[in-house]
DNA sequence: TGTATATGTAAGTATTTGCTTACGCAACTT
DNA sequence: AAGTTGCGTAAGCAAATACTTACATATACA
């Protein structure tokens, strides 16, 4: 419990099992139980996981009767992909070339925020 | 200082302070004073950090005399990004069709005038 | 040589995390 | 109505985290 302070998308994806969670919702909603099936934990460590991720706008719950669908809302994730493109320049290699055109691309037309100099 | 488990990039980078310690020295190796001047937490702190982020392989640090340079070693963000990517189409509406503007262009890349491909 | 500098590391601590069991409650089923 | 199912949440706990201060050590410099 405790509170529920600086819930963000970085901490939330830094815990295996949240980002196993987040595979599982990706393409179809599930409800809580069918869930923590996927798991070896109990099912309110899954419940917690899943308030964690709602918290930080990951999962949005639909209660359809007394089941709760969680369905991933994963624009949160753009917030990393964003932050981890910026270093891509310094380990691109294995990047197929589309996709670095793209990240190119990309870089070009957002303003990042760099890396400061003192 | 408990065990070092499960250093992981995606525990490493969930830290704010280790996230502007990879961007300080992304494009410039630093010594770790230099590095602990932009912040406001102890030298040792910071000391840590480094270990957690060498012990994952995303900083190497090179001795120079009495000085240790701390070097960014990014391509474990890989790791990072590609777990991203694969949720990609679920939230790059604008990417999206950035995305698929490339590929067609670049399925038949003769035909189309580009962006600022640089 | 002695001292300042750059750093690692140990020990201690407060807070957070990730889990458990126990319980409560609303919604279905019979 | 009574039992079952699905779930949230509280309490408790062990471990991890993120810091601190204190100290040790190696290098540079006078």
């Amino acid at each position: 419990m405790s509170i529920e302070a600086r819930r963000d998308v970085f901490q939330a994806i830094a815990d295996p099992t949240r980002r196993q969670i987040i595979s599982l919702i990706a393409n179809k909603s599930m409800n809580l139980n069918s869930i923590a099936d996927n798991f070896n934990i109990s099912r309110p460590a899954i419940s917690q996981h899943i308030k964690i991720l709602t918290e930080c706008g990951m999962v949005v719950v639909r209660q359809e009767g007394r089941e709760r669908f969680c369905e991933a809302k994963l624009d949160g994730l753009s917030e990393v992909s964003n932050w981890v493109d910026q270093y891509k320049q310094f380990w691109n290699e294995k990047f197929d070339s589309l996709g670095s055109y793209l990240e190119r691309i990309q870089a070009d037309n957002q303003s990042n925020e760099e890396p400061n100099a003192d």
